[in-house]
DNA sequence: GTACGTTAACCTCTTACTTCA
DNA sequence: TCTGAAGTAAGAGGTTAACGT
């Protein structure tokens, strides 16, 4: 994490991360003919252009020119890296954990299905015969809220996080959850699924709540770190994959930059809270520099007599060379030459001509 | 070349729901 | 058991860029 502060200064910043900010920000004032008068930064130096490849050309685009976006993986320091989340290979069925369940509501007709391209999930009814759900160009199941399979009673505990497409996930109270495709969850050895059911059966109005499981959550977090942005073949790829529909892929990433952008804007906020402690600081300081300079200029006119050129700050830590270098300064006025001050870090600051005011 | 409408992707804000202390 | 805070999935509306006419 670099911070770069510049105040009133267009010069080139060693912080590359900062260029494009600096630029786009003097771009800006340049339009308004005014100069740049405080431009602040905050962000991590792993900022860089990176090539797109030709398919990911617009997301890419998007990732380069957003500052406020992630750079957390190495893809983003070389070479485009494509995303492929569909499985080299199509698991068998036959290997498959849910080849080796069934669930008690699930037809025949359901179970030949392949797992990763149709059938159950948090967001897909099981259809049986002609009443399978429709499934919009979105992927979107258009199914009755009401379905009566939640009320099914789950008498075994699956080990597989991922069955079937629907989701079985550990709850706080380590019990099963199987989260049916309409988002009821139906839990093992509780009554709990069935009183759901009907709840939700008497409000069927209601929004249904999803929750991903861990293992969904996890595989799109590591999507996230390679592309904070998802292209349309991606988002279908990785729906396919966690059996999600790709609206819901969509939102989770729209969410996860959301998340992304508070925490940075946190931890922006809190820089910027301590720039502003230091710089208060620092700015109590030089009045006081100021002022017991001007005193010694109304207490010692002699010096004032000389030029005032010998006021020099020290390039490294930026700090005024004190009344000190000024008493030598002055004295080396007179004899015309410029002062040469040695400051603590070994450089060798030279007096320019300047008022002291 | 410019203006305008459409569309898709994204962002921000908000709501509804779950989880946990 | 109740309650409030925090976390999060999802909806709604606005913005922007790309594209076609």
């Amino acid at each position: 994490m670099e911070l770069a502060l510049s105040l009133g200064e267009t010069n080139p910043t060693p912080f590359s991360f900062l260029h494009k900010a600096t630029q786009k920000i003097t771009n800006n004032n340049n339009n308004n003919q005014s100069e740049l008068g405080f431009c602040m930064a905050l962000g991590n130096s792993a900022f860089s252009s990176r090539s797109s490849s030709s398919s990911d050309q617009d997301q890419d685009k998007k990732n380069i020119h957003d500052p406020s976006k992630p750079v957390s993986s190495s893809s983003d320091l070389q070479l485009p890296l494509q995303l492929d989340l569909l499985p080299s290979a199509p698991v068998p069925r036959s290997q498959s954990t849910s080849s080796q369940l069934r669930f008690p509501w699930l037809n025949d007709n359901l179970i030949s299905e392949p797992v990763g391209s149709k059938g159950f999930d948090v967001n897909r009814l099981p259809g049986v015969g002609s009443t399978q759900p429709e499934e919009t160009e979105d992927g979107v199941t258009i199914s009755s809220p009401n379905s009566t399979l939640s009320s099914f009673h789950m008498d075994f505990c699956v080990r597989s996080s991922s069955s079937g497409g629907g989701l079985i996930r550990t709850n706080s109270n380590n019990k099963r959850e199987y989260h049916s495709n309409n988002n009821n969850i139906i839990e093992c050895e509780t009554e709990r699924a069935s009183s759901r059911a009907s709840d939700d059966e008497e409000n069927g109005s209601t929004r249904k709540k999803l929750r991903l499981s861990k293992e969904q959550s996890a595989f799109l977090e590591e999507s996230f770190k390679e592309h904070s942005t998802l292209n349309p073949k991606q988002k279908v790829a990785l729906a396919k994959q966690l059996n999600l529909r790709p609206r819901q892929v969509e939102v989770w990433f729209q969410n996860r930059r959301a998340r992304t952008k508070l925490k940075q804007t946190e931890v922006d906020c809190e820089y910027l809270k301590r720039c502003c402690e230091t710089l208060t600081d620092e700015n109590r300081r030089l009045q006081k520099e100021l002022q017991e300079l001007r005193a010694l200029k109304t207490s010692q006119p002699f010096y004032m007599q000389l030029p005032a050129t010998t006021l020099t700050m020290c390039p490294s830590c930026e700090r005024v060379a004190t009344s000190g270098a000024v008493t030598v300064a002055g004295t080396a006025a007179n004899s015309g030459k410029p002062t040469q001050h040695r400051f603590p870090h070994g450089q060798v600051g030279k007096a320019a001509p300047g008022n002291l005011q």
